[in-house]
DNA sequence: CTAACTGCAAATTCTTTGCATTAGT
DNA sequence: ACTAATGCAAAGAATTTGCAGTTAG
C-alpha cells in the first residue's frame, strides 16, 4: 500500500488536520489521483479522473484542491511551455525514483529522465542547505528542467 | 556596450537572417528590452517597456516575437506559479552572472541567487552532456527553481 | 451548530487567431 | 515585387470568483 504510513491514516491527513482545514472526499480523491500516477497531471486530468470515481466533484473544486496542496507543500505545480499549470505531488511514494525533466521548446515533447538524478540530488541538498541558511527560507521542493530541441525536430529543419 | 559584438550588429542579428527571418523594428526593441533587465519581465513587461519608445507596437506583436525568440533558443520561457508566462534572455551578456531562482510558493515571491552557481553549473554540464547523448537532444537551456516558504510567511502562521 | 467547503455559472485574465495593411529584403 | 510581419478586434483557453447550499468537526 504505497504511501500510506498505515492504511487507516495516509502520511498526509496530518498536514490538513491542526491547520483548520478539513478532510473531505474531494481532497482524499485529488491527492489519491495524484498519487497514483507517474505523469504531470493538468488541473482538467486530474478533473477527469477525480470524476470517474465521483462524478459530484467538480473542476472549480480541483483548482481550489490543487492550489491549497501547493500552499501545504504537498504539490509542485509548474508549466513546460503551454500556459497550462501541471501538477505533482512534492513528496513520492517511497520506491519511486525523482526524476527531472527535458522538454523539447519545439513539439513540446517531455521526457522524465532519472539518469544522473543522484549527483543531482546530492548537489541540490547541498545548494538547499547554503539557500536556506542565507535567505531565511524553508525549502520545500525543487524544479529542474532543461529545453532543448528533440531528434526528429531537428531532422525536420 | 555590453551584449554587442561591435556597434553595428549586435549578435543575434545572424540568428534573423539566413533562416527567413526579417530584421524589424519591433524585433530590435524587444530584444533591447530584454537585454537592457535584469527581471524576469511578462509579455505585458515587455509591452509597456517597448512602447514608452515606439508606441505602435502593440501587444500581440510582443507575444509573437517573445515566441519566436523562445524558438529561437534565444529566450527563456518560465512560470513562477502565478499563471503568467515570463521571459528572459537565455544568453546573458558577458559580466551579467547567471542565476536561478528561489520561489515562495505563499507570496509569490522570487529571489535571484547567484551563489552556488559555479557548482551548480559545473553539475549541469556534465549532466547536459549525459542527457544530450542518451535522448539525441540538443540542449539549449536549463531551469532551476527552489520553492519554499520565505521569512515572512513562515511568522506570519 | 458553525465555519469551512462545494458546485455552478459568470467573470477574469492571459494568449492566440483572422484578416486587411504595412514594410523588409 | 514578393512575402513576412504587424495591428486591431475578436476569439479562445485556463483559471478565478460570487454566492447559496452542503458538510466536516
Amino acid at each position: 500500500m504505497p504511501g500510506n504510513i498505515n492504511m487507516y491514516r495516509p502520511w498526509w491527513h496530518g498536514k490538513f488536520r491542526g491547520r483548520g482545514y478539513r478532510l473531505t472526499t474531494a481532497r482524499e480523491a485529488i491527492v489519491d489521483v495524484l498519487n497514483n500516477t507517474r505523469d504531470h497531471l493538468s488541473a482538467e486530468e486530474v478533473y477527469f479522473a477525480v470524476h470517474k470515481k465521483y462524478p459530484g466533484i467538480g473542476l472549480t473544486t480541483v483548482y481550489r484542491t490543487l492550489e491549497l496542496l501547493v500552499q501545504l507543500g504537498m504539490v509542485l505545480k509548474f508549466d513546460f511551455g503551454d500556459n497550462r499549470a501541471r501538477y505533482e505531488l512534492a513528496v513520492r511514494p517511497k520506491g519511486v525514483k525523482h526524476h527531472h525533466h527535458l522538454i523539447c521548446t519545439s513539439c513540446g515533447k517531455v521526457i522524465d529522465y532519472t539518469d544522473f538524478i543522484d549527483d543531482e540530488i546530492e548537489l541540490l541538498s547541498l545548494t538547499e542547505k547554503g539557500l536556506s541558511k542565507k535567505f531565511d527560507f524553508e525549502i520545500k521542493s525543487h524544479l529542474i528542467q532543461f529545453y532543448g530541441i528533440c531528434k526528429k525536430c531537428r531532422e525536420k529543419k
